[in-house]
DNA sequence: AATTAGCACTCATCTCCATTGAGTGCTAAC
DNA sequence: GTTAGCACTCAATGGAGATGAGTGCTAATT
């Protein structure tokens, strides 16, 4: 990428690039010097595709087809040419439109969050929820199942809930249950689970000296249920829409798609990635590093609300994705779930 | 089906069947003399194909290739010729052994008895969640979100928790949820959904002249709470393996299948078909009359605890699927999950 | 009367081969 | 520096012929 082109060669970079990302097949040198009026003939094209080729941009399928990007290529066209517009006021009005939010638990958002992403840009779309050690607490409850099995529901400040099971003392009778919960619900409200834990982790250091009974059977149960990794949920929408893609068209890579969407992990590391960045963030290709993702490319953006509750999402599509068309999509409905969040946040 | 067969010609249609099952080709009348010991000629067994195909249970897919058995004659298979034989003792340890289901929530035990079910039938496993309406009433809180918005959560007696964000009095203040919910949760406790309901619409009626502040306003909430709609949960595990088979091996099939399976309304409205039938039930093909399934077979049970939470399992594949071999494995883990649903229940 | 051997026929599949045409690289002229 | 001209490459297309698996029918066999 330490190279730079003079004007002409951007502009015809440019110009394959964005002819390639409609119409999926090779350019040539003609087609290139009849639509657009850069006032070269095919053979002078030719010479800079040749230039172009030689420092990795472009390659040719074979001989006698056209230039295709490569993922270099793409990346360059990324990183200096692709001009990301704002969308305009209407533009946006259309975008919250699409979105139904009304009464809609977290869950419910996040899955709508995907669906319009994917109906919006006709490839998959993306979301994983806010991730439970980046949420804020509001409440937690303790149910009794079995002996000895509870279940524990929490509640985070955006309304987010996730539940565990978890193994307790079988002598805790529900009553006791009651003053736990409600011990901690007011020591622990407003807290991050970061800060949660760290309270516990400190409390349980010094506890070992005190006899205040309900304390130390709170601090255990809420150890088993506040510590342990909680898996994230991943929200994948329109995965049929990529199987329509050119590049996806043979079976074995359908499967391979198909396969790599099933196991929603690989999905997850991809969108941590990002996860500590700001605004949106472009992948291109192998960068993915995945075999089963290969000529894929991935735009995501975080959203978070005042208080962090830090979740992700976004759009994966091939590497011969619209990015000027989707890079705004995902980055105005970022800022519209951020927003989304904070009006959940109890008004006290 | 009215036909009834003679030993041979079912002789002959079992052979037919099975032998496509495990191979997914047509069968010729040469392979079927040779394989089996009918003592046969390829002639003979040539006129009972062709006898079989007058009556619809066969067809060719061109004139110089063998026969493949048609929905109708997986019909009949099934039904006359297929016998389920029941799982060993030691078949029926090693499937117990598959599932892990320690310390799982209702959603994980869902997932992975869908995960097991396609690992084990290498087909596409299917798990509905019980059915709100079906569960048994455990206990139920309610959490503010913004103004006038609260955070519903109920947990049905087998540990399956559902919410709801319902629109209330903005007026209620924290501790009037507090008694709302203790009140709800001492009234409700142990009655099935169907009997809440039930229980709510006479209080209302009967109610319009009680003065008890309390209880009206638990009315009004649980009514918001309990009486809409709620969507079932549904689980597909293993898509990507039907579309190993090859009978969906080209783009516009796999296509077709993933976009079937990604709108799991579909799915819903055909595992509900079986909802109320006890056993295993099988539905064949264009049976499922949705074009997105064509070419597909069903094979699911219910499964349930003793006070009634119903669900459904099972497992989709080709119409060409191995009968034999995945029946008793839905059948005896439906039985499995049952036993599983009834030990989540609090043992008082 | 049921069974089967024999045979002509059908038709998907494969391979070979020629044709086509889009696109290239190179060279020489502008 | 640009471009016209030209030989060359190579994927894609389509037709011809060979192959072979499988059939239906008929006549001979048991």
């Amino acid at each position: 990428m330490a190279e730079t082109l003079n004007e002409r060669s951007q502009n015809i970079l440019e110009a394959i690039v964005e002819d390639y990302i409609a119409s999926a097949e090779p350019i040539g040198s003609r087609a290139i010097s009849r639509k657009h009026d850069f006032h070269l003939s095919p053979a002078s094209v030719r010479n800079v595709m040749a230039d172009l080729e030689e420092m990795g941009l472009l390659c040719s399928p074979h001989t006698s087809a056209g230039r295709i990007p490569t993922e270099k290529g793409f990346q360059y066209y990324i990183d200096t040419l692709l001009d990301v517009r704002t969308l305009n006021r209407s533009e946006k009005e259309n975008l919250r439109n699409s979105y139904r939010f009304q009464n809609m638990r977290m869950e419910d958002i996040m899955q709508e969050v995907g669906r319009v992403l994917s109906g919006l840009s006709q490839y998959t779309g993306l979301v994983m929820a806010p991730k439970f050690i980046s949420t804020v607490f509001r409440q937690i409850e303790f149910i009794r199942l079995s002996q000895g099995r509870l279940l524990m529901i929490y509640v985070s400040e955006t309304g987010l809930v996730q539940n565990k099971v978890i193994e307790a003392d079988p002598t805790l009778t529900t009553s006791d249950l009651e003053r736990i919960s409600n011990y901690l619900n007011s020591e622990l409200n407003g807290l991050s689970i970061q800060e949660v834990r760290e309270k516990l982790n400190r409390e349980l250091q010094e506890d070992r000296i005190s006899y205040d009974k309900l304390k130390e059977q709170a601090l255990c149960l809420s150890c088993a249920a506040l510590q342990g990794e909680v898996e994230d949920q991943l929200y994948v929408s329109g995965a049929s829409l990529m199987l329509g893609q050119p590049e996806f068209s043979t079976p074995e890579q359908m499967q391979r798609l198909v396969q790599a969407f099933e196991s929603k992990k690989l999905l997850i590391e991809l969108l941590d990635r990002g996860h500590s960045a700001q605004g949106v963030q472009i992948f291109v290709g192998s960068e993915s590093s995945q075999i089963d993702l290969e000529g894929c490319s991935l735009i995501t953006s975080n959203f978070s609300n005042q208080k962090g509750a830090i979740g992700t999402l976004g759009v994966i599509g091939p590497v011969r994705m619209n990015y000027s068309q989707v890079v705004p999509i995902v980055d105005f409905t970022a800022q519209l779930v951020s927003r989304v969040l904070d009006r959940e946040i109890k008004q006290n």
